[in-house]
DNA sequence: CGAATATCAGAATCACTGAGATAC
DNA sequence: CGTATCTCAGTGATTCTGATATTC
C-alpha cells in the first residue's frame, strides 16, 4: 500500500492556481532566505525602499505607500530604529506624527537588500530563457493588473 | 503629503517574485472563496480527490499522497467524517490504522468542488487568451519542476 | 527493540480587527 | 465634534514540531 514512488500525480497539480501558488511559495522562500542572510525581512526592505523613493514620512503615510498595515508598521519601525537604519522623530508640525527618515546605515542596508533581491530573482527564474522571463513577467503583470482593479491589492510578501 | 493618487509605483512592483506572490494571493483567494461557497476548504478537496484517485487508505498514506501533514489530517478527516463525506473505520489488518473511504455523499461533494475549481480557474485566467493561458501554464510548470527538484515540494494551498 | 500510526498540544508566521490615548 | 495618528492586545488562518499511546 505504501508504494514509495507514488503511482499517479494528483489531478490538481496541473491547475493554474496550483502551479501559481506553488511557484509563489518557492519565490517567497528564496526572497525570505535572501533577506534573512542580511538579517532582514520583507517589510524592512519595503520601508527602506519607500523612504529612499519618497523621502521622510509619517508611519501612516509610509504604510499607505508600502502597503504595510499601520499596526505592522509600529513593529517594523521599532526593529529598524533599534539598528539605527531609520530615525524616528516627533513631527513638530503635527504632534500626532512621527517622522521616519533613512539613515546612512539604512541606505547601506538597502543596497545589500537589493543585491540579495536581484540574486534571488535570478535564482527564481533560472530555468527560463531571457525571452521566457520577459514573457513570464508580462503574463503575470496582465493577470495582476486585471485582479487588482477588481479588488484593491492585498499586498502580502516575505516576512 | 497624503496625496491620494500616489506619485510613483514602488520599485519592487516589477520584480518577478512580487508579481508571482501577488498573483498567487489572488488565485488563493479565488479558490478559497469557491471552496467556501460549498462549505469546504482546500484540504477537503485534496483528501476527497486523493481518495477517488487512489481508493481507501490510512490517514498517513492519504497524507503522503495529498501532501497534507499527518497532524492536519486528523482534523481534516474529523471534519469530513462529521458530514459523512468520508468513512473512518479501524483497519482489521493493522490495528494502528484507520481506513478512510469515500462515501456517495463525498463523491457528490467532490463534483461540486471540481465545478467550483473549474470556474475559479477561469476567473483567474480571465484576462489571458487561450494561447496565453497555455503559455502561462507551461512557464509555471517549468519553474516549478526546476525548484521542486532542488527541494521537495512544500505543498501549500487554500485552506 | 525500532518504526509506524493516530492524536493532541503548542509554537511560529502572517495579516488583520479593535480599542485606547493623544492630537488635529 | 469627527477624523487621524500611534500603539498594543488579541484573533484567525496556516503549517510545523514535539510528546504520547498504541500497535506492528
Amino acid at each position: 500500500m505504501e508504494n514509495p514512488s507514488e503511482e499517479t500525480r494528483p489531478r490538481w497539480q496541473g491547475l493554474p492556481s496550483w502551479l501559481l501558488t506553488q511557484s509563489a511559495n518557492h519565490a517567497h522562500r528564496l526572497v525570505t532566505e535572501g533577506f534573512s542572510a542580511v538579517h532582514a525581512r520583507g517589510y524592512h526592505y519595503r520601508v527602506l525602499a519607500t523612504l529612499e523613493e519618497f523621502g521622510p514620512a509619517s508611519q501612516a503615510a509610509l504604510g499607505r505607500r508600502s502597503g504595510i498595515h499601520v499596526s505592522e508598521m509600529v513593529a517594523t519601525i521599532n526593529e529598524l530604529a533599534e539598528r539605527e537604519l531609520v530615525e524616528r522623530a516627533p513631527d513638530p508640525a503635527d504632534r500626532r506624527r512621527n517622522v521616519i527618515s533613512l539613515t546612512a546605515a539604512g541606505k547601506r542596508q538597502l543596497r545589500r537588500l537589493e543585491k540579495q533581491l536581484a540574486e534571488r530573482q535570478d535564482e527564481l527564474l533560472a530555468p527560463l530563457s531571457p525571452g521566457e522571463r520577459e514573457r513570464f513577467a508580462e503574463l503575470l503583470a496582465k493577470l495582476l493588473d486585471h485582479h487588482d482593479r477588481r479588488a484593491g491589492a492585498p499586498e502580502t510578501w516575505p516576512g
